[in-house]
DNA sequence: CTATTTCTTGAACGGTGTTCATTTTTATCT
DNA sequence: AGATAAAAATGAACACCGTTCAAGAAATAG
């Protein structure tokens, strides 16, 4: 049996992952210590380094999983808000919010998290972020037929942050942040005055 | 002359967060480190703790400054954006994006750092922010006359918030951010967007 | 069963924020 | 001014962190 190599060291990032998640999940990202997942998962400090090139590779792919679990939330949404792309994009926002909420730690550790300076993403994790702008495309394509492709994802990414960052600034307590009893509010009338200023603003924009 | 202990005590204060700015500025909010600042300060290490109770504190301080300083600016904004509401909002979302792009280092910090588990923002340091907020109260009252002065703030900070999130990721460079060379332009087309919402969906609100 | 290769282990390393006994400075009193 | 008391500055020492790597355990091949 030549293949219970790769099985067993595939068991032991397994159960890093899901370690370090329910880590992460408990104490935030900054709780997340070599010595506690490392005893979580059953094994000894240093396989730790011989699973992942470092603790934030193992960060990386916890917040990959999030992602799959975020990106699924938000197609489910967007398929059952069938109708005007305006309630598609309610539905969505609400998925979003109510997912930043149920998986609080994890959903913010996928933005506070920082490489160390010089490091770069690497390319697959970042496509993993994708589908947070690809949901979008449609509805606004619809909202905005007058964009090209390229100022449309332009827009997807603006659209997105937008939402983002008051569900963040509520989800973090920022003290400028909306109380989190009127999130799910707030972001709706966001999203509705976003909706109304782009369906009044497209014909104006050619000028 | 008994007052030379309290002037040595708050020149040692303002060394010392004269030097944690420039660290954070350099190094970003990672490479704030307690040797570094109390050698650039010219003190011994265990001085730091005699002027604050923590680096924590100390970087709260740096950030009362770069608030106090972005304030100024947002207020400056506000007073040369003298006309219809959407104007003031386009010359303070301008000037915000200005000061983040001027400011990088240091204006990440203000949202990037967080205190250990459990310890809560000291009031005084609360109402540092509370500039980024008053400042949208004029205009979006006058773009919502129909909106009372609570939901007017909570308004406020989901526009805040909204702007904020679009800079933030941009100046992150977060793979769902947008570009910073399309940032000036994205966030004046979500605040143009925003305040059309606003004018078209006033009257509908009340149902 | 032995020899060889491969992987796993945890003590050790360098770096971090923070403390505290000691020294040095400052203020007070005759 | 000098002696004494109070206060503050100092930096070695501590606890904890991520990471490494020589040594031991395990798996594979002969």
């Amino acid at each position: 049996m030549g293949n219970t190599r790769d099985e067993k060291r595939a068991a032991l990032r397994s159960r890093l992952i899901e370690a370090a998640e329910d880590q992460i999940a408990r104490h935030g990202i900054g709780g997340l210590k070599a010595r506690a997942v490392t005893t979580q998962a059953g094994c000894a400090l240093g396989a730790l380094y011989t699973a992942f090139e470092d603790l934030d590779m193992l960060i990386l792919h916890v917040n990959a999983r999030t992602l799959e679990r975020l990106g699924s939330a938000l197609k489910s949404a967007l398929g059952e808000g069938q109708g005007t792309p305006a309630q598609a994009l309610q539905a969505m926002a609400r998925a979003y919010v109510d997912f930043a909420c149920a998986n609080r730690a994890l959903w913010i550790a996928l933005f506070e998290h920082r490489l160390p300076e010089g490091v770069e993403t690497p390319d697959w994790h970042k496509q993993d972020h994708a589908v947070l702008i690809e949901v979008l495309i449609g509805p606004l394509s619809q909202l905005r037929p007058d964009l090209a492709q390229e100022a449309l994802v332009l827009r997807a990414r603006t659209t997105f942050a937008a939402v983002h960052g008051v569900v963040l600034l509520a989800l973090q307590g920022r003290f400028v942040g909306v109380p989190m009893a009127q999130l799910h509010a707030e972001v709706a009338a966001l999203v509705e005055t976003m909706t109304r200023g782009s369906e009044r603003g497209q014909a104006e924009t050619a000028r």
